[in-house]
RNA sequence: GGCGCGGUAGCUCAGGUGGUUAGAGCGUUGGAUUCAUAACCCAAAGGUCGGGGGUUCAACUCCCCCCCGCGCUACCA
């Protein structure tokens, strides 16, 4: 199972350019991808860590509307942002590249054509909405009209947010396009589809059966959810004038599907390191080993060479991407190696709600730099003591404070510092020498030995919370030493037993600089750095001979710093004043309605009636069956609404009902009319009900 | 409703293939200590392992049913 591999490539999630990226993203997949590849430099590996930004896409010229501007003015803006930020976080990639780059478009053109001239794309001509204003096909969510089975006349292209039903355009009445606001027409339309039901039985074989044990249940589970449900053609290409244009005649105003080209970008990366390393002029590549004599065409090394270990490093919104997908786009260009794991993590929760930049509930990762300057690595060890590797897990900033003041401070600094500042005291700053070891000298140092290993199996098995927890129990070694040695008693009696106890514990010390680097590159920075020593050796730590005797250290300083109860509170301030800020700000514009005639409007019958009787519908999540006296009947309506009200909580309510809504059979009963709601921002239904009860059948007018 | 993943100490989380008194960190309480950013070190308290059945000599761990959370999916005229 566990085959010993010549290289590893591996890949962070590129981060979509259409706005921050939050502490969520980075938890998800940058730090513990940043963490693996750390190590394994640190081992002596080939490895090549990739990533960049994703920036094709609906949502991109979209967003550019919403801020006014240009698609390339986002993808400028937010490109350089999120790569900003994981410089100061320490993301230590080999080539932050980005998907609008020329070498992009190319590998991936030439892969859509690979593809295509096999034979393994499938053509289909279909009729979607156009807008003939704009001159642009519209995607399914930028259509609005009425829901044709609730009535929401807000119901989106692909979904009706009221009653939850997936709708696809051509379902909705009336539609309109949110980009102008006029009646799209239908136009046909010919697209290329990949057949991802003809890979059914190798996928099957391939992760089903060969990756049963090595992936993470998460991940192996909704793979097996996919495949199982069966796979539908899925096209590869978009009527749209933002991406990679299809490479075929009569194309134009066609581009690549964003999810087709997205994983190629870590191809174009690998592709665009070595063409940099060759020429030597680096744009994009930020080269963290000695790749000598590097040259254009070794990328094929990376992934056309099965001695070559490709690990993916996502969140699982992306686990179909890469698992399912890009693997079927691999597969059938050919030549290609597949991943050998794709460790998603799941989501990471915020101070008890879903983390979300739209709502204004997140922590994005600039504005954590803002405020944290020089903080990187509690950052990063905050989210490494609880990343979502098995289920979500929760942020809060109290635990963050936790984190910094009881561990990194009074744990990790701690020792560091006493070991300093002692050396300093008794031995004028240098390394002092060994002598004769005692029972508790030889525990320690055996348990020292033990440490890097453990670690490394941690981060081997994709652990890397557990990781953590043992580089920091290092450190606890180290506290427990003294505490256990009392060298400043000693100090009086035996100078010699001071010496040995001080030794062992600077190399303590230098151990904890090689172990934990992976993990806080930055206090790992500092630590050398007091400590005066250069060595970055996995292969070494466990050594007790890492200091020799008489080496100078260096100045000694606090790695961490106490943080006070009044810097979180303004955070979790913060983060609820921002949420009531985007509350504001996300109020629905949504476009009056076409105008209509009195005449239209008198049509509708619409009366105050009252719920007599309600009930569940067996099988059905959403629906309640009522009994509703409208003055003129006692009638049945269906209605979706049970995942706003309990049964009884309605019995006796008096309701605004749509009476000559020609009747229709809804879960095998026939409903006749509809009852009318009031649909809340946050989605939560409301009855309309009139402010002083009036008679059954009062008609509303 | 179907499928997937979860529901373990106050909090955040670990617990391959079932087996002695269920673990860690933080928090709490008590003790010890003063080299250190009142930090460290030791100890204790604290859990009917979501609920109920079943298989087994033995289940947190396997099977069935139910409840709750999250995700996907269906019904929602």
């Amino acid at each position: 199972m566990s085959k010993d591999f010549k290289r590893y490539l591996v890949t962070a999630a590129l981060p979509y350019a259409n706005g921050p990226k939050h502490i969520g993203h980075l938890a998800g997949a940058y730090i513990p991808s940043d963490v693996y590849v750390r190590y394994l430099r640190s081992a002596g590996k080939e490895v090549v860590f990739v990533c960049g930004s994703d920036e094709h896409g609906t949502a991109i010229p979209n967003q550019a509307l919403k801020e006014n501007t240009t698609a390339q003015a986002i993808i400028d803006k937010y490109d350089a942002q999120i790569k900003d930020c994981f410089q100061q976080l320490g993301m230590s990639f080999d080539i932050y590249h980005r998907t609008s780059e020329h070498i992009h478009h190319e590998t991936s053109q030439e892969i859509f054509l690979n593809l295509y001239n096999k034979g393994l794309l499938t053509e289909e001509v279909s009729e979607q909405y156009y807008d003939d204003k704009a001159n642009v096909f519209l995607a399914d969510r930028y259509i609005v009209g009425t829901c044709p089975k609730c009535a929401n006349p807000n119901a989106y292209g692909d979904q009706c947010e009221r009653c939850g039903s997936t709708l696809s355009p051509r379902e909705l009445i009336n539609p309109t396009s949110t980009l102008t606001g006029n009646a799209p027409v239908l136009k046909t339309t010919k697209h290329w589809y990949l057949p991802l039901q003809n890979y059914e039985g190798w996928l099957t074989d391939w992760i089903l059966k060969s990756h049963k044990d090595d992936w993470k249940v998460n991940v192996y589970g909704q793979c097996k959810s996919w495949i199982d449900a069966g796979l539908q053609p899925r096209a590869m290409t978009r009527d749209l004038d933002w991406g990679i244009k299809v490479p075929l005649p009569n194309a134009e105003g066609k581009v690549l599907y964003v999810w087709f080209d997205a994983p190629i970008g870590y191809i174009s990366a690998t592709r665009a390191f070595f063409n940099e390393l060759e020429e030597k002029k680096l744009k994009y590549a930020t080269p963290q080993r000695n790749f000598v004599n590097a040259k254009a065409t070794d990328w094929k090394h990376y992934w056309q060479d099965s001695e070559t270990k490709l690990i993916h490093f996502v969140g699982k919104d992306n686990i179909v991407f890469h698992c399912i997908i890009f693997p079927i786009i691999l597969k059938a260009a050919g030549e290609y190696i597949l991943p050998e794991n794709v460790p998603a993590n799941e989501f990471m929760n915020l101070e008890g709600d879903k983390m979300s930049t739209s709502r204004g509930w997140s922590i994005e990762m600039h504005e954590y730099l803002a405020d944290f300057p020089q903080k990187p690595d509690v950052l990063r060890y905050a989210l490494l003591t609880n990343l979502p590797e098995t289920k979500d897990s929760e942020f809060t900033w109290k635990d963050f404070q936790a984190k910094n003041n009881n561990e990194l401070v009074a744990i990790f600094g701690n020792f560091v510092n006493r070991a300093l500042v002692l050396t300093q005291k008794y031995f004028d700053n240098k390394v002092p020498a060994q002598s004769s070891l005692t029972q508790i000298d030889q525990r320690v140092l055996s348990e020292l030995k033990d440490f890097p290993a453990k670690i490394a199996a941690s981060i081997d098995a994709y652990r890397f919370r557990e990781a953590t927890a043992s580089v920091m129990d290092l450190a606890r070694l180290g506290n427990k030493y003294l505490a256990e040695t009392e060298p400043w008693k000693l100090a009086k009696t035996n100078m010699a037993g001071v010496a040995t106890i001080l030794n062992i514990s600077l190399q303590i010390a230098a151990n904890l600089s090689i172990v934990v680097e992976p993990f806080l590159p930055f206090t790992a920075v500092k630590l050398r750095e007091m400590l005066q020593f250069n060595q970055l050796n996995w292969n070494e730590a466990g050594s007790a001979n890492l200091l020799v005797v008489g080496h100078s250290l260096g100045a000694s300083a606090l790695l961490f710093e106490k943080m006070e109860d009044n810097v979180i509170e303004k955070q979790i301030k913060k983060l609820h004043d921002s949420k009531k800020e985007m509350e504001l700000a996300n109020q629905p514009v949504i476009p009056a309605k076409v105008e209509i005639s009195f005449d239209d409007f008198s049509k509708m019958d619409i009366r105050v009636g009252t719920v007599l009787a309600a009930e569940r519908v067996e099988k059905s999540k959403k629906l309640l069956k009522l009994q509703v006296d409208t003055g003129i009947d006692k009638r049945t309506v269906m209605s979706g609404i049970a995942e706003h009200f309990a049964p009884e909580q309605i019995i006796g309510n008096q309701v605004t009902i749509l009476v000559n809504l020609a009747p229709r059979k809804i879960m095998g009963v026939e409903s006749q009319g509809m009852i009318l709601m009031a649909e809340d921002k946050d989605g939560k239904l409301r009855l309309l009900h009139p402010n002083e009860a009036v008679s059954a059948g009062s008609t509303i007018s």
